[in-house]
DNA sequence: CTGCAGGCCCTTA
DNA sequence: TAAGGGCCTGCA
């Protein structure tokens, strides 16, 4: 058990970011789950955060998947420098937000599973295709066993025939590809299309100028910037703007998150 | 009973 | 290129 002071870090903000599924809280702590392991941890202050893990687990594991490697300050200072007063508001807003190192694979599936969905129910579904394998999540090929039927058990719907045709996509091949090329390869599967290529380019493939256009996103654009919003002044941190955006926009009032 | 939730696909014009 | 309907499922 390790106390660390985290700057621009929030483990709540980032359970409720919208990027992860796995991080939930329980009692007085958030449980993570990543990477085949389990971790509590528990918000003292702003800063401070008890990881309740060893310090070589933290070093190797934990600070990493936290992209806590990552200065976040110098992200937020080019924001200021945008003169974005709405975009300023959001990054203060969700100081505490980034983007985590997920495994690709696992963000390829849930983000299939999250379409035309809600969370809790993406939540559902996770917790039951993980239900046999512990803390990992199945592999590509633990899920190239399972017939449509498995995956209408867990929930799935009919995203379900989606998650079969992705079992024959090349993960190797994926990593290999520029952001733009694996835009284009990932959306050539039924069942992904731009948002869900984008999601797993920013959450699987660490691609840091992918943008994710969901509703809240788009809502936004439409009803502050008048359609009018080049992300192309964001380049190098243009997914971390739209984290910022999508997290901001759904704490406003009367946009509750379930 | 409808409506809908962090899209996608297919069909029309 | 844009607009519209349908889609699994569970919950309000």
């Amino acid at each position: 058990m390790i106390t660390l002071q985290l700057p621009d870090f929030s483990i709540e903000q980032i359970a409720n970011s919208g990027q992860c599924f796995r991080i939930n809280k329980r009692d007085e702590k958030w449980e993570a789950i990543a990477w085949g392991k389990l971790l509590y941890i528990q918000q003292i202050d702003k800063l401070t955060h008890i990881f309740h893990c060893s310090e070589e687990e933290y070093m190797n594991i934990w600070m990493d998947y936290f992209d806590l490697k990552t200065d976040y300050g110098i992200i937020k200072r080019k924001i200021l420098k945008t003169g974005d007063d709405y975009l300023i508001k959001a990054s203060e807003y969700g100081y505490g937000i980034r983007i985590l190192k997920q495994d690709l694979w696992e963000m390829i599936v849930s983000y299939i599973l999250s379409q035309r969905n809600n969370i809790p129910r993406i939540k559902k579904a996770i917790t039951m295709l993980c239900e046999p394998y512990g803390y990992k999540f199945p592999t590509i090929n633990d899920l190239k066993n399972y017939k449509l039927q498995d995956f209408i058990k867990i929930g799935a719907g009919y995203r379900s025939q989606y998650l079969i045709d992705i079992c024959d996509i090349n993960l190797e091949y994926l990593r290999s590809l520029e952001y733009n090329e694996a835009l284009l390869y990932l959306k050539q599967f039924n069942g992904i299309g731009d948002k869900v290529a984008n999601c797993i380019a920013l959450f699987g493939l660490y691609h840091i100028d992918a943008f994710p256009r969901d509703v809240w996103i788009n809502r936004t654009i439409s009803e502050r910037y008048n359609n009018n919003f080049d992300i192309a002044k964001f380049e190098g941190y243009a997914g971390i703007v739209q984290q910022y955006m999508f997290f901001y926009e759904r704490s406003l009032p009367g946009k509750s998150h379930i």
